[in-house]
DNA sequence: AATGTGTGTTACCGGTCAGTAACGTCCCAA
DNA sequence: TTGGGACGTTACTGACCGGTAACACACATT
């Protein structure tokens, strides 16, 4: 396209992603990033190979169809969540109740800084054909989060940490939703000081 | 199609909507129908004309596109939600406090009877592009929901009722995506239980 | 030098979609 | 009876999309 000042690395410049990367990694995260801006009904291959600065019989190659790269794309998303509670452990380590506040700042801060809410909730809503295999990865992923919410819950040394864990995933999953229908003007306005009188009321007795 | 036993009166055996309603309204129930079902991006204005036991030409008379057909539905499922508020005060007249547990509770219920969760927060997901039409139909209706809920809960007698309202909201849309992405079992479970729980806190000083 | 793997390029297929044109039909009102 | 407005039918366009075929190229290993 350009001029290729260096012969093995092929020019990127116009390109989303480093050339650095093989083309699979490069397509998962550009099709992560795109499914972020327009969705994933969207988000052509064509489109994502070209950002990938790929093409798309690569693609399929990798990919055997669009659906399978959207499970890989949502796997990858998951996993890269799940990293929050490593994190947490680091940042405080040994402190469950700490970390639990952590959790809190953390979505909260999230939820301010990107108003396109959790790439897994919005594509439940997308694929709500049945039997979508990303359904599946959706749920197995969220499933597991609240399980290890839960479990900090417990460790924190909260009686009813069940209650409190779900309590506080419908207030976080609310506020992300809050975001991207009325806007930065909402109610997720509330969500830590919410969460936090939750949390006292729940850890007092 | 089929035999005509009346003459006036077209046969639709085979639709979704009773012919006794002008092609407008036939045409928006439809869509709102199969919009729930498959996604606003996921169904074509041809099978939502077929749907209404009409057709295109006949869908583009009266809406100038697909943009404008869909912020008419979003409109009308709007005031349909907005019906609540009178609902209420048919149940519980002049008494707000009850009013504001029977809010609850009618979110809850329909939370349990239908996961494919809130119409507006769905199109706000699918309908991410920059000054899409439908967003500020979204945006109004959502903001004017939680307005109500405050008024709702200032009338209850409430102090903090913003806090309360906004908790509420926070707990009620967690709700419905957590059944949308989880499925039956998840953290919504304990919606009512929460709701109540922080009614209850905030009522009693 | 030969080979095989991964990748890029081009072109194509069948299907779907939003939107339009032209014409025909029915019914109601004047 | 005669319009006229609302509605139905068919056919079409241009664009896009998911997916595939065939061929060419670069590079690393042997």
């Amino acid at each position: 396209m350009s001029s290729t000042p260096s012969k093995t690395i092929a020019d990127n410049s116009d390109k989303l992603v480093t050339t650095l990367e093989r083309p699979r990694e490069r397509i998962v995260k550009s099709a992560i990033e795109l499914f972020r801006q327009h969705g994933i009904k969207g988000v052509g291959v064509d489109a994502i190979a070209e950002a990938a600065g790929s093409n798309k019989m690569t693609l399929y190659r990798h990919f055997g169809c669009k659906d399978d790269l959207v499970c890989e794309c949502l796997k990858q998303v998951s996993s890269e969540k799940e990293r929050i509670w490593v994190d947490l452990e680091d940042a405080y380590p040994g402190d469950p109740a700490r970390q639990l506040r952590g959790w809190v700042d953390e979505a909260a801060q999230r939820i301010f800084n990107d108003l396109r809410g959790c790439d897994l909730v919005n594509a439940a809503v997308e694929l709500k054909e049945a039997g979508h295999p990303a359904q599946r990865v959706i749920m197995d992923a969220k499933k597991a989060h609240v399980q290890h919410l839960v479990e900090l819950c417990r460790r924190a040394g909260v009686q009813q940490y069940e209650q409190l864990a779900q309590a506080l995933v419908l207030l976080v999953e609310g506020a992300r939703v809050c975001g991207q229908s009325i806007g930065i003007e909402g109610p997720q306005q509330r969500l830590k000081q919410t969460s936090e009188a939750l949390i006292d009321a729940f850890s007092k007795p």
